[in-house]
DNA sequence: ACATTTCTCTGACTATAGTCAGAGAAATGG
DNA sequence: CCATTTCTCTGACTATAGTCAGAGAAATGT
């Protein structure tokens, strides 16, 4: 398996990357190439510039200069903010700009063009799925507290869902309570999943001695589906679970969220009667982990 | 689809990109760390480094003399000409290698270690997938003379490949001639596939004026089989008969060739009764070539 | 209102990658 | 055997990418 990635690695940097390269780079060098085509066609504050293509702020101040004097871009303040620059580009950066869209378009022509028309679906599916599967692994889970802006942003968005999706709408104060202290450790925890710095999933567990723990605040960004992250946020929950001693996991949850329940159906979890007076609650689950041997090489996941 | 392949370029060489040469140059630029895992356990002739990571001599030269002041490499003179030289790895430099060799290996676990064991699997595969199209993708099919050491090398392997694989072996001065000349245009055509510079396969033509054109020749390498060479070779062909004003080609083949045999069968041609009497032949095959509108933006393959 | 922080810019560096011309030694063709 | 070619090396360059410290202007917290 990890043969097969290392030949991918190689033969992808080869083809792709050298062709890529060797097409946006005609005439100009690579870095203002890119900062030219992440300006876009609306313009850019620098600082966002700055963040997304991880330049120091020195050098791109100097590739923005010489943008700046062959006349492809024009930097100015922004009106909100007056530390705050922004970058557009000029009729002339659009043209440039343009050009470097059409010799993308030629690379990827170039790729598909020696194929049959079966190899040219097979390749494009194949591509698609390999992307997927490349930004599900990007996807980072990491223990965060319930006050980080990430934690704070998860809430926010799955109570704004919940209210969408439940007949009769979504009160936090009316379901039984998730508080910051409770998610935080030693009384509870939380995990946020972020994707290019941006969250993109949460979920909670509320520790209860040697009683059954609860999962909480399971959600995954609208954007982030079909990664196979709510799964994964439920397998890191579990084995947090299993390393703090929990034997039984419990939850609750709406019938509006058929995703969610065939999730936890799936991963093993059994319906059970109500165990607490969760006023949104249809279904309640249960699942008794296995105590499970400890980490290896690759960490085994079902 | 184009927009698929350039999502997928993108997506790939940050990911894929960015993470191998940050692994791979810990401490050492990457020129360098290439050129040390291109020398290999076994040493290996510096012409030949400059061909495979097409460098300038003097920065070869230059990069060699920084790895030899590290104590990783040792050059010497080659026994065989005196002028080429040997590079070699010290033990230094072997364990060095072993480093960027287990760093390759991080690599490929940091992608596939936050996936499921399905997720693993699936990329793994639609990975072999890519890879197998991309390389598809790179032969190269060009018209070659008949003389050029890379049609002679076709020629020598078709030939010793089809005595191993005939009954009663094989000898090409008993078959009907397919000589250079017949080959060279106007008389005839030779297409050579090439891959990495190194050929790949072949197919070649023979005119007859208004009468049906013979194919000869047609022959994929053995590195290169399962790419959909021999349909490329033989699509190609048609078009070159098509653009000459073909509207019948011919061909005979031997009874051991299966693959060669289904290829035809596949593409449209149809048994006929023998037109010739070729001694190797056990099947006769013929296909009216449907004139064709002519080039459009990505060619139509079949 | 004042200290602190944020944002951008300039100056002064360094490292890596790469090019080009030419020299010297060895091999090769006729 | 002599001219030519092949192979490698050195010296002298250039370009790109990037780092770091600090300065000045604007916003923000208290």
């Amino acid at each position: 398996m990890i043969g097969q990635v290392r030949s991918f690695n190689r033969a992808v940097t080869q083809r792709v990357g050298a062709l890529n390269d060797a097409f946006l780079s005609r005439g100009r060098p690579l870095g203002q190439a890119r900062l030219l085509w992440e300006i876009g066609p609306a313009g850019r504050d620098v600082r966002l510039l700055r963040s997304r293509l991880d330049l120091d702020s020195g050098y791109l101040s100097r590739l923005l200069r010489s943008l700046e004097n062959d006349g492809l871009v024009a930097v100015e303040q922004s009106q909100a903010d007056g530390r705050v620059r922004t970058a557009r580009l000029t009729a002339r950066g659009r043209a440039e700009r343009a050009e470097l869209d059409r010799r993308s378009d030629e690379v990827a022509t170039s790729i598909l063009e020696p194929l049959s028309a079966r190899q040219r679906t097979r390749l494009v599916a194949a591509m698609a799925e390999v992307e997927r599967l490349l930004v599900a692994s990007t996807v980072q889970v990491t223990a965060c507290d319930p006050q980080h802006p990430h934690a704070r942003a998860c809430f926010q968005a799955y109570f704004s869902e919940l209210s969408h999706r439940f007949d009769a709408g979504f009160d936090p104060a009316r379901s039984i309570s998730a508080g910051d202290g409770e998610l935080t450790p030693p009384a509870g925890l939380l995990l946020v999943a972020t994707l290019h710095g941006e969250p993109a999933g949460c979920g909670a567990l509320k520790f209860h001695g040697d009683a059954p723990a609860e999962i909480k605040r399971m959600w995954v960004a609208p954007a982030a589906r079909g990664l196979g992250l709510g799964r994964r946020l439920l397998t890191d929950l579990e084995a947090q679970a299993v390393a703090r001693g929990v034997s039984i996991l419990r939850l609750e949850t709406n019938r509006a969220l058929g995703e969610a329940i065939g999730l936890y159906r799936a991963a093993g979890y059994r319906e059970v009667a109500a165990f607490n007076d969760e006023p949104y609650a249809h279904h309640w689950f249960e699942k008794t982990l296995d105590p499970g041997p400890g980490p290896a090489g690759l960490p085994a996941r079902p």
